[in-house]
DNA sequence: GCGCTTTCTGAAAGCGTTTTCCCTCAGAGG
DNA sequence: CCTCTGAGGGAAAACGCTTTCAGAAAGCGC
């Protein structure tokens, strides 16, 4: 607009006019790419340093067409799991020298799709997909139809623990395995009684949670009812209603596994607000081990899932070289940590005490 | 590498061919900056469609010498006040459509600088810095080295919390009369005996803070002996390390100031651990309100800061177009939250008792 | 002194868009 | 029937870089 105000960024073709060389010289003598005599990549560099001179970085991926940025996409940084993941993606790009451009979907589907274009636009050299996916199929076949020619133009996407019909490299967690030694605990505690909190049933995060936990208590004689399973969304108030509702039904499981931390949380201001003890009334457990369950009161018993570092793996599967049209899986976490929110049921439950 | 492999992005000039119109045209189909004929642009929509075109982000930078991308940068996505100001950036970006690029320093100052310089190169729209700035002086001044010029060249900038050297617009907490509010309320529940758990002491966000919970204990005729002031990172572990120390050296007040909420987190498990009850025999109080401090236990009483919403207004400030060379700065939050972490001190301490 | 490498350097051709400038053509007005 | 206007379309010039392709200069053995 006014004259002052904008001042243009010095181009490298200034710099190599002041440093009486070529274009091509100046972009040799700054990039390094080829030899050039020491004096003057001296006199480039003393001319760019002089007129403050930035590379633009889009005539560079536009000329070089290639570029450093990768794109990640997750439902909602505010949420802890999924910004202890972001912050190990973080990590990784700090150290490869990555840009990262973040998105959030607030959990939207439409808006998943429309951050995949976009990126594609921006032809970032990876696309990283955190977070299970839609419940929709209809969704998950459209992302995989703009993901598709994506890859076929050279583009790396990887995703944690979303829905194997994206076949693409993956970090899962051990959700059976880990849901099954969380099941296999609680058992030896003495529970039998038990009701799980769980999220939106098509996603691959549930029904892996929910088949592991119910196959370890099938494998001792136990069974869950239906009436003792709440769906809710995967945040804190998600758990919060299922936990209310589950005590509004009159039952009173020994033990409830949400199958989030999040909701866990969730779960616990619920028994709380209700005046039922954790663990003395209820035992209760989650499931990623985000961290602020540790500050809980009683710390949360969960299954531990390495989230950063999870973050930080699926960044170098994504960057790795494709070695072949089968994608690579990495599992990951699983471990069940025991802490304070669980312990063996009462007495009056007709089941030995321990 | 290999022939099939890659397969490259359909060109606006390919899709313009298979129109059968000119470049020119089917640029502007596409963009309708101007009106182009109605078949015209169906038949370029079609032909797009059909050859999945998706426009170089790269070229249409250079080409149009604006983009909508804009740099956050922050110290660690992975904690939460970091992560709810981030979330509502994300929020505002979303609304505006606008590409977030973030950037975690992890703390080091050297690494900040660079991501300026990074994002300068990506002609980012705007740059929005979040978090205390380095207690280093010449830190700071590099900083504003960098900024300066990209601010001249027509890049907005914009801050949450920092130091205010930076002449630049700003979103900041109402820290001052926070604690002053805050130190109002402990005051009136009794309290004579404070220790303060701190930041480096170089920050605004630590001085202004104290300083303002330091002016309504004077004006009391309360002093905070300097034994009872505790330096650490603004870091969970900081909080620990700092009520251990305070512990250790024997002191024992009546209340507790966390300068920050993730300290307060680490203050809480410390007393916890060396059998200290809060709020019983220490009343502990934080600040900044990040969400997980309600699920504590006790709950933690704190001064509330708008984190979402801070994040939203300092993307607004950056994108609002700018009045003059004054700096624009919105004071937010500063509402003392009363929560089951602070009580009336007991009455073996020689103050009057509720 | 001659031809032959080996280094560097410079000119210029892209990269994929937007945008300016000009031309054409239809329709309105006389 | 002719001119004027305005709308729409095309050619080509940017945008700021990288990289190819030659050419110049310098070093070397004979």
């Amino acid at each position: 607009m006014s004259e002052l105000e904008s001042q243009a960024h010095a181009t490298l073709d200034a710099v190599a006019r002041r440093a009486g060389v070529s274009l091509a010289t100046a972009s040799r003598a700054l990039n390094g790419t080829t030899r050039v005599r020491e004096d003057l990549r001296c006199r480039v560099r003393a001319a760019a340093d002089q007129l403050g001179y930035i590379p633009n970085a889009h005539a560079q991926a536009l000329a070089s067409a290639s570029n450093n940025t990768v794109g990640l996409i997750c439902h909602d940084v505010g949420d802890p799991y999924f910004a202890a993941i972001a912050d190990g993606v973080m990590r990784a790009a700090a150290e490869k020298d990555l840009l990262v451009m973040l998105a959030s979907t607030f959990r939207e589907p439409a808006r998943e799709i429309a951050y995949v274009s976009t990126l594609r636009a921006q032809r970032a050299r990876a696309i990283l997909l955190i977070g299970s996916g839609f419940q929709d199929r209809t969704w998950e076949r459209a992302l995989a139809a703009e993901l598709e020619p994506y890859v076929r133009a050279g583009g790396r996407v990887a995703v944690v623990s979303r829905h194997r019909s994206l076949r693409v490299d993956a970090v899962l967690p051990e959700n059976r395995g880990g849901a099954s030694a969380l099941a296999r605990a609680l058992l030896d505690l003495g529970h039998r009684e038990f009701a799980v909190l769980t999220g939106p049933p098509s996603l691959t995060t549930v029904s892996d949670r929910l088949a592991g936990f119910r196959a370890e208590l099938a494998r001792a004689g136990v069974t869950l009812p239906p009436e003792r399973i709440v769906h809710g969304p995967f945040t804190r108030e998600g758990g919060y209603t299922a936990a209310r509702a589950l005590l509004a039904r009159g039952e009173r499981p020994t033990c409830v596994f949400a199958v989030t931390d999040v909701m866990a949380v969730g779960a616990l201001a619920a028994f709380r607000e209700q005046g039922v003890r954790v663990p003395e009334d209820i035992s209760l457990a989650g499931f990623d081990d985000i961290p602020l369950v540790r500050e809980l009161s009683p710390p949360l018993t969960t299954v531990a899932l390495p989230l950063t570092a999870m973050g930080q793996e699926v960044m170098a599967l994504a960057l790795r070289e494709p070695r072949g049209p089968r994608s690579r899986v990495l599992r990951m976490g699983g471990e069940v940590v025991l802490r304070a929110s669980v312990a063996p049921p009462l007495c009056d439950v007709p089941v030995r005490c321990q």
